[in-house]
DNA sequence: CGCGCAGCTTACGTTAACGTCAATCTCCTC
DNA sequence: GAGGAGATTGACGTTAACGTAAGCTGCGCG
């Protein structure tokens, strides 16, 4: 289950993402690469199953339209699902991840629901700081050890 | 399950850890304030319950000493489940906080254990910086999405 | 036409990390 | 010595996030 060599590629550069089109007014016509995707394109692409991304729409995280059975997934899901993966990577739930995306799709909603959204997001950010905080501390503890270790192994010689 | 409130209590300080004591030679006699702790006094100061303790108990993360039935648990016992949780915090699977935690306990090993130990924390160390990067891009997202609202917010007066 | 591959749905299986409950057991205290 | 407060050991239940397998459909191809 860890054996994520992180497949998913992301360049940098200004590109805008293709999401927030709810918020940002810009959204008008970038065209990138490709339009849609099959389901094995962005299991490819993302090195997730078919499955998860069919588990995914089951909760609502994604909503590929349908041509006739199959799933069509547009440039919007597409960045969707990269925000799901990078939210799990930094330890949120399916559940919390599509809270924070509804978020994402107030669009033009009314002045207190964009402010119920900023201090979510504010939240959000302070959990995640927090958490980086955690993390520092684990690296200096895992420094301190194999320091004391390198050490040792110093003292043998 | 998200409740918790950072219930760990651990100001700053050169404490020089109760644990290591596999490694680190000066581990003489520091007393602090207690030597030992029954079950709840544990549970209450970390904010778990009793059963999780018995549960680590039966992972081989703890392994508090007995005095008839009840267990007992030391100092080196309570150091280790300061990191159990802290390894938690961040991500890690108590499988795999147990293998860290068993390198603590190489003791006198030879050195090519400490040398796989040595390898070990290099590479766990790796992993969370790569997680602190996840993080940090995590948080840049949400900043841009909140500064978005800000804006909508803005436009609205 | 038969084949294999993709995709779909439905539904049950799985793992981690505990929660919950029942049945003692033990030690105090009144 | 009856009761209650905590501790202990099973044993089964639970949730999240998929895995896996069965069985169906549609499609291009030799």
């Amino acid at each position: 289950m860890r054996g994520n060599m992180d497949s998913a590629g992301s360049r940098r550069g200004p590109v805008r993402s293709d999401l927030a089109s709810g918020f940002d007014p810009e959204h008008a016509s970038g065209d990138q690469t490709k339009e849609t995707f099959r389901i094995r394109d962005l299991a490819r692409e993302f090195g997730v199953t078919a499955r998860t991304l069919r588990f995914y729409e089951e909760c609502e995280l994604l909503a590929p339209r349908r041509e006739g059975q199959d799933r069509i997934y547009s440039r919007r899901d597409r960045a969707r699902l990269k925000l799901v993966l990078l939210g799990k990577k930094v330890g949120f739930s399916l559940e919390e991840i599509r809270a924070m995306l509804d978020l994402y799709d107030l669009g033009d909603g009314q002045a207190t629901q964009l402010r119920v959204a900023a201090k979510r997001f504010q939240e959000q950010i302070e959990r995640l700081k927090n958490q980086r905080r955690d993390i520092d501390t684990a690296i200096a503890e895992l420094e301190r050890a194999s320091e004391i270790v390198a050490q040792r192994l110093a003292e043998r010689s």
